[in-house]
RNA sequence: GGCCCGUUCGUCUAUCGGCUAGGACGCCAGGUUUUCAUCCUGGUAAGAGGGGUUCGACUCCCCUACGGGCUACCA
């Protein structure tokens, strides 16, 4: 038997959840139900200074918004908590010291100022300086100092870092599900700091530690982490613990230009990067989100599926069960993807013709204040009408509104465009044949109306394009029966008649 | 600069040596709707370049170019 999966997802809480993330999140969330395994939810906030008020909260919410709710976390099935690495703080250090022990690490006493002095000094030279075995024997560390001196200087409170001790002449074979076999050659890589004088664990160690600990199975992140990838191997190595798989997942990159998908972007071409509204604590700036521009959160975990994954079928719409059923970590592709706005929008098309009308109804009975009154049954009506020309719930006002209330004023193009010397007799006519409708339902509007064009020997346009601009106001609009229909006889009569008044 | 990863229509992608290179978004045209939108049909459009390997290369290898990431006591 297999040991059962279990993978995290470990952001930082600096600020809200970007697309990205979410999308990183999705990809574990979908292998862990997958393989029937854990998906867990673990908070790096190891870097004190870049903590943000309410990221955290942020990150739940964004996850449960999104229905891939962590199975563990931070206040959720804490078997192996606590889930927050500023509440672990006390057990990364004797990791740091087992390395140290074991001449895998090293404390270094240089300060930040005399490192940026030899990299500046290296970098005019046309060299790079690296912090390993090419420098190390001429630093402030436990290498070059006495044992006694290392210990003096510890005793004293000095700061110090703990330093991986990173090998010479050594190649590296990692492998990643996604990317396959990669080799490296230990000489380029430098000594990173696994412990701060700050007393807190880098990424690096508290990852290791951490994944260890909490029984991670697979480590899927984004592809910003494959540099990374050599340390974290001879990390699980040097503490002689099993290497758990790894998976780099391709980013996301701007719609247009260079670089990867930024806040910015979002805003330069007016769609979202985050995945709900997020006021920055700080500036008080407002970024927009998903939810609140109206997406429906199935139809971005679709769209965010299929960026960098497909099933290989032709099939694109997928409930969260059947991208669960489908997923499979080795149809990644391994290039970064352009993010498209105008896709989400497709599917949130897609998936706004399957939404319930009542649902819906009371959405847009909440979202437009001229509904108050109105039942929402009748919204509901007219919901399933106009929804299949709508993206959003908010588009729904702009497609109905004449369903509700007559039309404010006539589209002046139309309005000049259709009119000539007859329509006014002939609609004030109309208003008496639709007056005369008995049982009023749309097969016998039409029938009449119909018959009656036919009697008066003028064309179908001459009548019905006048009847449509006196009952919406414009060239637009469902089948005009149906729209006689739904606002009643009186309405309609009324409508036809204040069109005649305007002529 | 150094290191790593990548490179198929404008965009997301299929193809795991046999391809008339398929689908989706977008765009364009036609049809339906006596309106607009939806919808339907069709069209547009791609293997970065150069070398190999092979009967055969989009698929494998090498080089170049380009793109991306990393290069902090940030994650």
């Amino acid at each position: 038997m297999t040991k059962a999966v279990r993978v995290r997802f470990a952001p930082s809480p600096t600020g809200p959840l970007h697309i990205g993330g979410v999308r990183t999140a999705l990809f574990n969330y979908l292998f862990a139900k997958k393989h029937n395994g854990t998906f867990i939810l673990r908070i790096e906030d190891t870097d004190q200074n870049r903590y943000v008020e309410g990221a955290e909260k942020y990150i739940v919410d964004s996850l449960n918004w999104c229905n891939i709710p962590f199975d563990e976390g931070p206040g959720k099935n804490e078997k192996f908590g606590p889930y927050r690495q500023s509440e672990r703080k006390d057990l990364y250090k004797k990791y740091a010291e087992q390395l140290i022990a074991s001449d895998n690490a090293y404390y270094a006493f240089d300060t930040a100022e005399s490192l940026d002095y030899y990299r500046k000094d290296h970098e005019a030279k046309g060299k790079t300086f690296i912090y390993n075995w090419h420098n190390r024997h001429f630093l402030k560390n436990s290498i070059t100092l006495t044992a006694e001196e290392t210990q003096a200087k510890l005793d004293a409170g000095d700061d110090y870092v703990i330093r991986f001790k990173s090998p010479q002449d050594e190649s590296l074979h990692l492998n990643d599900i996604i990317r396959g076999a990669i080799e490296i050659d230990t000489n380029v890589l430098d000594d990173k700091v696994l412990f701060k004088s700050d007393g807190m664990p880098t990424y690096h160690l508290a990852n290791i530690v951490d994944d260890h600990l909490m029984e991670i199975t697979h480590v899927i992140r984004g592809e910003e982490w494959l540099p990374s990838l050599a340390l974290h191997y001879q990390l699980y190595d040097a503490f002689g613990w099993e290497t758990p798989q790894f998976a780099h997942l391709p980013l996301i990159l701007k719609p247009t230009g260079k670089g990867k998908l930024s806040k910015r972007d979002g805003d330069k071409l007016g769609f979202p990067v985050f995945p709900m509204e997020w006021k920055d604590p700080e500036t008080g700036e407002v970024s927009r989100g998903y939810k609140e521009d109206g997406y429906f959160p199935d139809a971005m975990v679709n769209f965010l599926a299929f960026l960098g994954w497909n099933p290989g079928t032709e099939q694109e719409i997928f409930t969260l069960d059947e991208l669960v059923q489908a997923f499979e970590l080795e149809r990644v592709h391994k290039a970064g993807a352009r993010f498209d706005p105008d896709k989400i929008k497709w599917f949130n098309h897609q998936y706004m013709q399957m939404q319930n009308d009542d649902e819906l109804a009371e959405q847009f009975k909440k979202a437009q204040t001229e509904l108050k009154a109105i039942d929402v049954n009748y919204i509901a009506l007219v919901v399933a009408m106009i929804k299949e020309r709508a993206t959003f719930v908010s588009d729904f006002w702009d497609l109905s509104s004449f369903l509700f209330e007559p039309p404010k004023h006539y589209d002046e193009k139309s309005f000049t465009k259709i009119m000539n010397k007859d329509t006014r007799e002939l609609m004030s006519e109309l208003a008496q044949v639709v007056s005369h409708v008995s049982d009023f339902t749309v097969e016998n509007i039409q029938t009449d109306v119909k018959a009656w064009i036919g009697k008066k020997e003028v064309g179908f346009g001459t009548v019905m394009q006048p009847l449509r601009l006196a009952l919406v106001g414009a060239m637009q609009g469902p089948d005009v029966f149906e729209i006689i229909f739904m606002i009643g006889k009186a309405e309609a009569v009324q409508r036809i008649e204040n069109l005649v008044q305007t002529i």
